[in-house]
DNA sequence: TACCTAGCTTAGGAATCGCTTAAGTAGTTG
DNA sequence: CAACTACTTAAGCGATTCCTAAGCTAGGTA
């Protein structure tokens, strides 16, 4: 899950991409409001955090009304120093999905990106399965037939990402745009080699069908049964 | 739009229910948690408003996860007097999309619900048909008769095109320049040489009518019956 | 019937795709 | 500072896919 941060205070940038890279998202940060516009449009997030206040001629109510006149639909959840009514009800109206006022506590910025990643992709789970494979997005855990299976965070990164995307194959931009961030410009070769890496942990040792599955032209998927 | 509050303070339920039917939406009132849960399963509802402390045997996050589990996506707002971080997250987790806490402002709460209503759940054509022949846009499955097809990337996009004007002849100019990206230029002989291959995939095998039709001079259509 | 043209068919070379191995880099750990 | 781990790139291969060329068939017309 990729989520994009545009606030202009660096210290509060920084701490948020840390505590959310903690949480294995892939995180990019703009510190102000004319290059994170130019982020918004043209990379595909699941998720942006946008400060109302901005420097540059976009603001963020202009980010995302310009985002929305665009037909981008990634859920936002606006930041606010201002408390008033009448400021929250025009970043909801703006296209916002979601606002807090700062100071907030990061627990609840969490549940809130929680709440929102959920919905688009079905009821987001804290487990996922396929077949006799399952994911854990909380403790990390990756089993298959029950036997634990160590992953690296870009191995793990990944097969979360085939899970959620289950049974519809992604080719390798999707893959590379939404496990890797914006500063990492990965090769598609990179995406062969850790699939071939995921195959020797998930299928390879075990007796059932393979899971991850190839459709040549189309991409790669999961495929539960 | 058709919203379900569930409140057991009848002051505030049904000043919400005033303010809301104002706004033109159609509301239904439930006063206790047990009413509350089976209208919220029974009835299709385009968004709820749920209190978190209810009487009965379902309080608030009960109605969410047994709406969630019962695969309801309908989007909830969560009303709460308690203003803790805690509280407030367990309510997101259980399946929320959002939460106020009381006392709210009207303005608010109308805001929030027109946010949640924006989004409406895209509904295009993923799944095209043709007589017993599907093509899912989404997970590029093809079956004829219920039998999977596989097909390159290149005769599906082919299909997909067909599908989509079905009924109507494409000469094979129009079909290069809707199938085939900009700068490559090919010749019109390749189009005849993919309805070869097509054919063999989705006709031949098969004993039904032959779907993909050649309209001399005017182009190739699929027709359904 | 002869002719013309649109579409059909086949085969093969070119280009691309995905897999695999090996090796290099950066960061971390003992 | 050596050893290790995670990540990424490079390069070669085999297989598939793409496209063209060339001859062929069939429908329409004079």
């Amino acid at each position: 899950m990729r989520i994009l941060i545009i606030e202009d205070e660096h210290k509060i940038a920084r701490a948020l991409k840390k505590a959310l890279e903690q949480e294995n998202y892939a995180v990019d940060v703009s510190f102000d409001g004319d290059d994170g516009y130019a982020m918004a449009t043209t990379e595909p997030y699941d998720l942006a955090i946008i400060d109302r206040m901005l420097p540059g001629e976009y603001d963020g109510i202009g980010i995302i009304k310009a985002m929305r006149k665009a037909k981008i639909h990634t859920p936002v959840i606006m930041l606010t120093a201002k408390g008033t009514i009448a400021d929250r009800t025009t970043g909801l109206d703006a296209g916002a999905d979601d606002y807090l006022v700062k100071p907030f506590a990061l627990e609840e910025l969490l549940a809130r990106i929680r709440a929102l990643l959920r919905r688009p992709i079905e009821v987001q789970q804290v487990i996922l399965t396929a077949g006799d494979l399952s994911l854990n997005t909380v403790t990390f855990e990756v089993k298959r037939a029950d036997k634990p299976i160590t992953l690296t965070s870009k191995e793990f990164a990944l097969l979360e990402f085939l899970l959620r995307n289950q049974g519809r194959p992604s080719n390798k931009d999707t893959i590379i745009s939404h496990v890797w961030d914006y500063n990492a410009d990965v090769l598609p070769n990179t995406v062969e080699v850790y699939m071939k890496y995921l195959r020797q942990k998930i299928d390879d040792p075990f007796d059932g069908p393979h899971l991850l599955q190839t459709a040549r032209g189309f991409g790669y998927k999961i495929e539960s049964n």
